[in-house]
Formats: structure tokens, sequence, C-alpha cells
DNA sequence: TCTCTAAGTCAGCGACTGCTTACATACCCG
DNA sequence: CGGGTATGTAAGCAGTCGCTGACTTAGAGA
């Protein structure tokens, strides 16, 4: 690799301009062209990282103009929190509280399914974002919001009671099971390592069951 | 944050210019310059990640003149490939095979040892340098098999045989071990999230046990 | 049809990036 | 002491970065 040119596709081959839901972009849709906007900035930043993405990148793979990035977002790190914020927005609605109060099964299952294929259509990449930073200070707020909101809602389908000081210890389980989903992420997307690179649902749904059971149960 | 006018500490507020076991650089010593660069760019690299570090910063924080990064290691990424062949070392030396072909154990209290604090003086942050990429293909294949090779290390000391296909899930095993503890220090370090960021070794090696233990013997 | 505004385009600035080149200095050996 | 080489320094180049301001164009309301 000589210099810093590396263009393009650090990591990825670069998104294939978007080939989502979303309806053809025709004409003027100031709407639809801050979504496209951030539907892909958030695969660039969760994918290379904040510094690696350049507003350039992101504009080419939403077929939009690079000035527009600036004027609906600010900056490129209005962006990134714009990014942020619609992570953490999905991830609120998508781990929607349990039927009943400690429903560990249901939301164990869920978890799986998001570190080898994510509910929505997206892949499991997008949790990455979760772990990346831009150095701006709100961004960093939400990202950290977001993961405790997460630590607690998962901690609650267990059974604690922030009223209830002796299940206080099911939080600190409850991040031990984050940071195992989104290290499995990592390793599987980001480094490519092998075995875990390449297993199945199958093949991972046993141990991670058998892992979060541990932590939640035992 | 206005423009990319961020100069230097994004996320760390810089290493204090290294209060290492280095005595004093005085002089010429090609060695020694070598070897800050590696252990500044290290820390940087690791805490920042590839592209948000700048080579100047890099020879700034070793007291040593940025031309010399070129000199000594052709590139950045030729810096960045020393650092990873150099966490590749330190990792397998302190790892060294157990005195039992199968002492989970040991191996156990090593690994939360090395989440809450590195063996050696220096950081758990270092350990992040496995997630980091540079783009560059070689540093990129150094790390994959840093990791492959510690899970087989891992692996082993839990009864695995490369000879013996039904212990061939005990590799999936231990990668999904290295993914919690990785994912515990990004928790932690990078992103600050409470409980697990302030937790001490005390409130994370109980649960940590008895997860490593039911991945391996459950 | 005309007009006014929102949406999008374009060229380019200043700052910073990694790296090179030409030069200065300290150390070793005869 | 005097060269010769290894080490360190200073200045700057070419390229990319995020961002700006002046511009054009599409589309809805009169």
């Amino acid at each position: 690799m000589s210099n810093q040119t590396e263009s393009s596709a650090e990591i990825t081959p670069a998104p294939a301009h978007e080939a989502d839901d979303e309806p053809i972009r025709s004409g003027r849709d100031a709407e639809a062209t801050r979504r496209a906007l951030v539907r892909a900035a958030r695969r660039r930043f969760a994918t290379d990282g904040y510094r690696a993405t350049t507003v350039r990148q992101i504009a080419a793979d939403a077929g939009v103009n690079v000035a527009l990035i600036n004027r609906y977002f600010v900056s490129k790190d209005g962006l990134f929190e714009a990014c942020m914020a619609r992570t953490s927005d999905e991830l609120d609605t998508q781990t929607e509280a349990p039927t009943r109060p400690t429903d560990i099964d249901g939301v164990i299952d869920r978890l799986i399914a998001h570190v080898v294929n994510a509910p929505n259509g997206d892949d499991p990449l997008q949790l990455l974002l979760l772990l990346r930073s831009s150095g701006d200070e709100n961004a960093d707020r939400i990202r950290r919001n977001t993961l405790e909101h997460f630590t607690e809602k998962l901690a609650a389908a267990a059974g604690w009671n922030a009223d209830d000081p002796t299940t206080a210890p099911l939080l600190l389980r409850a991040q031990l099971a984050i940071a195992t989903m989104l290290g499995v992420v990592m390793l599987r997307a980001s480094a490519g390592v092998e075995p875990v690179a390449s297993a199945g649902h199958d093949e991972l749904a046993g141990p991670l069951n058998q892992l979060f059971r541990t932590l939640f149960e035992g």
C-alpha cells in the first residue's frame, strides 16, 4: 500500500450503491436524501470506522452530492451523530420489552439472532457502530447511553430490579453477554478469524445459548 | 469539532511522552529509537485506531523525529506491521504452554488477568490492536494468524486435539472465550460503559470464571 | 405563465496527511 | 587527528481531507 492512496474500500469492497428497499431516488426529496445518506454512512462507519470513511465515499454510495452532507447534517460529525442516534432507536425498538417480566429465553434467542443475522434486513455489522468513536463528545454520549440502556433491558429480562440491590450483579452479567455478542461479531466480520467467521447459526447457537444461560441463571 | 483540526488525543489525553522502563534516550541508538517508536505506536494504534493516528503524533510521543519512522519502518504501514508482530510475539510468550496438557484452570486465570490488568506492565488496551486494521494485507494476515494461533492454544488447554475430530467444537468455544475477552476490554476501555468500566478484578473474576468454565467444561 | 423557494451542483480553499530529499551532527576506527 | 558511516534534523512536496460560498435547476403556488 503506497502512501495513503487507498481511495476506497479498506475492508469491504464497497456497498454497490445501495440496493435497499428505498424506491429509486427520483428528483428532489430532501427527506429521502437524508435517509440515503444516513444509510450509506452507517454502513461505512460501522465497517471502516470514522476516520477511514470520507464524506466523498458516503455521498457516492448514496448517489448524492457531497455538499449535501454539510447542508443536512452540518458536518461529518453531525452525520455520524445521526447514525448513532438511529442505531440507538433501532436497537431500542428491536429489543422491545419481553412479554413477561423475566422472559430470558426469548431475549437470548434474539441476542443470538443478532449475532448471526440481524433481525432487520441489515447485517450484524451495524452493531459495530456501537464500538466506533469519532471523538465527538455528543456522539460518544449517545453511544454510551445506548449501551447502558441495552444493558438494563437485558438485565431486566433476567430479573434485575433497580430497586432491589441484591439483583445488581445482573447488570454486570448482562454487560458480559453484550461484550460477548460484540466480540463475536468483531471476530466474524472485521477480523475474519476461523472457525468462527464461517460458522453458521446452528454451530453458534448451542454454545452461545449455554453461555448466556449460565450467565443469567447459573 | 471544527474541520479536522483535532490535532491530537481524540479519545486518550496523550501518553505523556512515555514514562516506561526505557532508560533515558541519550544520544544515538538506532535500536532504542526503534523500540520507542513501536511502543508509542502500539498505544496510539490500539486506542485511537490506524487512520486516526498520525505519524507526527507517534514521533512526538516517542520523542523522535518524524522522518525516522520512514527510515526504520519504511512506511506507516510498516510500523503498524511491526506493532502487530510484536503484539503477536508477546501474546505467544505470555501464554506459554501449560504445564499439563489440559490445565484449563491456570489458563482461565490468565485470561481474566489479561482483561483486568495485562500481566506485563502495559494496559489491556494493547489487546485491542488485534481488532484494528490498517487495510494492509500483510498486517491483516499477521493479525488473523495471531488470533487463530491463540485460539488453538486455548483450545488445546481445554483438551482439543488436532487429530481428534470429536474435539473440534472446542476450537469454536475457545474463540467465543476470546471474543468475550476482547468485548469486555472494548466496553471497559474504549466505550467506558458502566458498570463494567469501573468494575474491579474481584467483581469480574467471578462471572468470567463461571462463563469460561461453562464454555470449556459444560 | 411567472415567480419564488427549496434542492442540488460546482469549483476551490486552507489545513493536514504520509513521505522524500538534502543537509547537519555524532560516533567509530585507522 | 581525520575521514567515513550511522544517526538525526529541517523543509517541503504532492495529495487528500472536510467544508464553504456562489451558482443553477426543479417544482409548487399565484
